[in-house]
DNA sequence: CGACGTAGTGCAAGCTCCTTGCAATAGCAG
DNA sequence: CTGCTATTGCAAGGAGCTTGCACTACGTCG
């Protein structure tokens, strides 16, 4: 799933290659697209725009939310950038990667599971059959109970095991559970 | 699909069957809450609390934005509303009815489909045993294309045939789609 | 049937997430 | 190094929803 070897026209290698895509396009190279992507590419999963902007442990840089939501546009137009919307709270941004991906979340825990398009397939062609959608997972995410929640429904808390996804992990920051239902 | 014989807890006969179930639960009958419950019984289709409080078409009676949500929070504690949380845009309203429901919606046109969880559980359980993950779609739904907008993806309207869900309805009032994406 | 206590209302303000307007700044081409 | 202008930061605005608070009107009880 990393270093595939085919290279897609939107491919870059690092944040290098991302700033010269960026320059490549046209647009400036700015210290703010700078502290975006290296959030991005330091980031361990998607995260809000908010978490960017506050500059996240070491780097005292911070940059205003206005330029991080603009740069995160620019780069999803350039096709560098993706986001999710997990139920509710803030837009969740990451580095488009190594291609495509559509993703499961838990209403519970707030863990996001990314999948291969590939590996939805059965479920996506499921639904058009019997229902007529073309359903895509990409942005509104399949939410629901991961396992370990799912289990633990009355349950005190087991440590969780995972092994379907690229990558997992628990409460994207800046997500978190609302009082909000 | 309408009047299923059998009765459970929070059923209700019409308008006044909810009023009475306010009434039972030790909460006063107040001009905002008929106008909710009769914006709801008059809906053809999930509605935002904004839709609800303009006060629709002939009835002049508007009710402050804020007495419709809390309306909604109460009678959604109750059992007798639920909502639905279509892409972008506010929440939509629904009656409870004739029992849970689950949807699809389209990201193109704001069509809604409204199913019977069990016509769902193949779909779910499938996604259950790959990924681990108990997947509800009752509070946010399946998004994707519907039939129809799949199949004009490049070719001009048809018109659209729909034949799965208990209701369709394009556009759910007070929906709609917004400049975000 | 009329008074009274309080649940519920409307208004204003606030909060979150995000967008827009605009003057000042800073990329980067020349 | 100069200059053009894309980007920035700040302030303000907007959508969707919640909270605080004084006033209103349900519905009970005398």
């Amino acid at each position: 799933m990393t270093g595939s070897p085919e290279r897609d026209p939107e491919a870059f290698e690092g944040i290098d290659g991302a700033l010269a895509l960026v320059r490549a396009s046209g647009h400036r190279v700015s210290t703010a697209c700078r502290v975006v992507l290296g959030a991005l590419f330091s980031a361990e999963g998607p995260v809000s725009a908010q978490f960017i902007a506050d500059g996240q442990r070491g780097r005292a840089l911070t940059v205003d939310l206005t330029s991080v939501y603009r740069n995160l546009e620019r780069l999803e137009e350039l096709g560098i950038v993706r986001h999710v919307h997990l139920g509710h709270g803030p837009g969740l941004y990451m580095l488009v990667g190594s291609g495509e991906k559509e993703f499961l979340a838990c209403e519970r825990c707030g863990q996001v599971t990314a999948l291969d398009p590939a590996q939805l397939e059965p479920v996506r062609s499921q639904i058009e059959k019997r229902f007529g959608y073309r359903a895509r997972f990409g942005h509104f995410p399949i939410i629901g109970l991961c396992a370990a929640c799912a289990g633990a429904d009355a349950a005190p808390e087991r440590d969780q095991q995972h092994s379907h996804g690229d990558y997992v992990h628990a409460h994207a920051r800046g997500s978190g559970e609302r009082h909000r239902h």
